[in-house]
DNA sequence: TTGTTTCTTGACAAAGTCAGTCGACAATGT
DNA sequence: ACATTGTCGACTGACTTTGTCAAGAAACAA
């Protein structure tokens, strides 16, 4: 029932790139301090979002990273998946990473997990980096 | 974002248990077998709810275990709170299990999780034993 | 060219968690 | 007595988490 920090971390990142989003290349040192994020983690998180498809890097000076795709067009689903593996509390009720379980013994038990997986997923399907960008309320 | 097959396994010993309310003693091997949990870590999850009060033992021949509460006064958000720990993805949005972390910079990221949360403890809240023996369907 | 900045890559590692297993012991019923 | 059944604590092997380290490659500047 836990998010890791990777996924945390990986959120908080690419928010900051949305934030910057068409202003240029951003250091992974600047992220670090920002968002306090231990700076040699970050990099091998940013490693992989690069990997991804999800961010640009650019070496030398003057380098840093940036956005690959538009902010509207990253959900916190597709980071979280990428970070961590399936949303549902357990693989028995996940539609990307099913795998047979004991749950499956219990439909009853089932049902409401599945009622669960449903919720979380289309809320974070449904949520991208520009929904959290510069929303400090709502 | 998962439930560990710690919580998967007590929540189907309790439902064995749960349809045998009230006609006696159920021994571990039953459990296991019908539920194909493994023997030695059932005793494990089997001795942990009956600390928590779910669960009575009787030891020595025609022993076994039985619900000590009513199967409408168990719900799946207790069973899972005591073996896994924090319903929330993650401690920042936990009401019983709250620390701070990364995620408070950002409000809206926060909204999201609470929301998920939110969701999560109110199905699993409302959901107990009784609701889940003999619904094949519903 | 040389140096500086910055990302890249792979290896490593300490700590913790997960999913069990094992063996001895204590209580109960016959 | 004796078989049955739960209780308890220790232990283990694999895996995950949360990082750190050091060497190298690319970009830019002087």
């Amino acid at each position: 029932m836990k998010l890791s920090t990777r996924s945390e971390y990986a959120c908080l990142a690419l928010l900051d790139l949305a934030e910057r989003h068409g202003k240029g290349a951003v250091k992974t040192e600047d992220i670090a301090r920002r968002r306090k994020i231990p700076r040699k983690y970050l990099e091998q998180i940013l490693l992989q979002l690069q990997r991804a498809g999800y961010v640009q890097s650019r070496r030398g000076a003057h380098g840093g990273h940036s956005l690959a795709r538009a902010p509207e067009e990253i959900s916190l689903a597709e980071i979280i998946r990428k970070m961590d593996g399936a949303l549902a509390p357990t693989k028995a009720v996940s539609k990307f990473f099913y795998e047979p379980g004991p749950l499956e013994q219990s439909p009853a038990l089932l049902r409401v997990l599945r009622d669960i997986r449903d919720y979380v997923a289309d809320r974070l399907e449904n949520t991208s980096l520009a929904d959290l960008v510069g929303k400090k309320r709502g």
